[in-house]
DNA sequence: CAGTGGTCTAGACCACCAG
DNA sequence: TGGTGGTCTAGACCACTGC
């Protein structure tokens, strides 16, 4: 009748949206069963799911069995975001990327560590500090603890060449992991490295893995005032 | 043969994913294509399906037609993070949720305001300021500007009672948004308000709507330092 | 061109839960 | 207990792309 092209799960999600963004399906509205959907669009109800359930995905639905699915009362619920590879990062930006190892040493972890990673604190692991460059300035600055037991060819990884980051993710496969955002004041040791000034408002990022309850590693990462994460809602 | 239970999604995606962290297929490797493995667990294809898109939209795998699916080599790409509620999230910590209008003036928009959104700079906005409260002490200062061209109602808007942002939600649906994270300096204004030190590190949210082109509000909300935005991998 | 993933169909059965 | 979403099956055709 009005359908113009093609029943894909994407038109039919494109249609649904709009039909929610019109007004005519207001918050907290119940949308039509599926099965009268698909009879109304003319497709398997099938497709009519998979579309629906995107849409709840994506926080523009609640569906429930029974009573079935309405237009969610709060549309801002949930973000995908992409997590920053620093080397890609820089390299799209057209910079040209360099890494230096700062320190590298066997120690106990101190007292954030163990709390991140729940590891004790006797047990010694790889501590590195290292520098990510963008066109000879300072971009990031990365302290990193690496757990021994879990990785001891850590030890003799050439991690004068390739950075941490890049020898783990090709190394180590990890099932969980944690990430945070938050902001702090650059003390001078950071500032330092950074180039920037004691005090300033520095973007810190702490990443944390494990494979099946053994700690990986745990990392901060600090970005200079004026660093932006952006994402599309 | 060695099939426990059942053939479900769920349980296709779970031993998929014990197969690559156990090592059997390296990041980069080749993955049996949908139909062998179909064969080799005993299922449909479509189910098969659906279990590696689901990995594949998690960053763990990367599909390509024709030449097969392969274990991604930066497992760490996306994550999908809560977008925080002000009033759920104090209320879920225990805390008292207040609000406080401290400014309401129709104004024409600063610079910062036309670049995000993309308005005229002769064209007259609402500019709200207010301050969320948990327990008796600041927890969040909000600085927006309301589009009057789409949101007309705005200006009769109850906003003494109900938060500006509860009010658009539940008001005015939206098709697209932008949100970004950042750190920065708390200037003399935002400290006293937040009843921090000048200069302090703040976690800076700022997130933009539009409907369909046409700019709906942007605002900028200043966490004090301390506050940590997590989400799990 | 042939093999891979991408997706729709039609039908079926199940799980949940408001009435 | 009946109606809703949740999901699996078997089959089909299409779209893309490396060979």
């Amino acid at each position: 009748m009005k359908s113009t092209k093609t029943n894909s799960q994407q038109n039919i999600q494109n249609d649904l949206l709009r039909r929610i963004h019109s007004g005519e399906w207001r918050p907290g509205a119940l949308i039509p069963t599926e099965v009268s959907l698909a009879q109304e669009i003319g497709c398997a109800r099938t497709t009519v799911n998979r579309a629906l359930q995107k849409l709840a995905d994506d926080g523009h639905v609640v569906r429930k069995r029974r009573s079935g699915t309405r237009v969610a009362l709060s549309p801002v619920r949930k973000a995908t975001m992409e997590i920053p590879i620093v080397r890609d990062e820089i390299e799209s930006k057209g910079g040209t990327y360099k890494f230096m190892l700062l320190l590298s040493e066997k120690k106990k972890p101190p007292l954030w560590v163990q709390v991140r990673l729940g590891v004790p604190d006797d047990q010694e692991m790889v501590h590195l500090q290292s520098l990510h460059i963008s066109d000879n300035h300072p971009y990031m600055f990365e302290d990193r603890w690496v757990s021994i037991k879990a990785v001891p060819e850590i030890t003799s990884a050439p991690l004068g060449k390739i950075s941490p980051n890049e020898w783990l993710v090709r190394e180590v496969p990890y099932s969980r992991g944690e990430i945070s955002f938050s902001s702090c004041s650059a003390d001078e040791t950071v500032a330092n490295i950074m180039e920037t000034t004691p005090g300033s408002a520095m973007f810190l990022v702490e990443r944390s893995t494990w494979i099946y309850q053994m700690p990986i590693t745990t990392l901060k990462m600090y970005y200079p005032e004026g660093f932006r994460l952006i994402t599309k809602l």
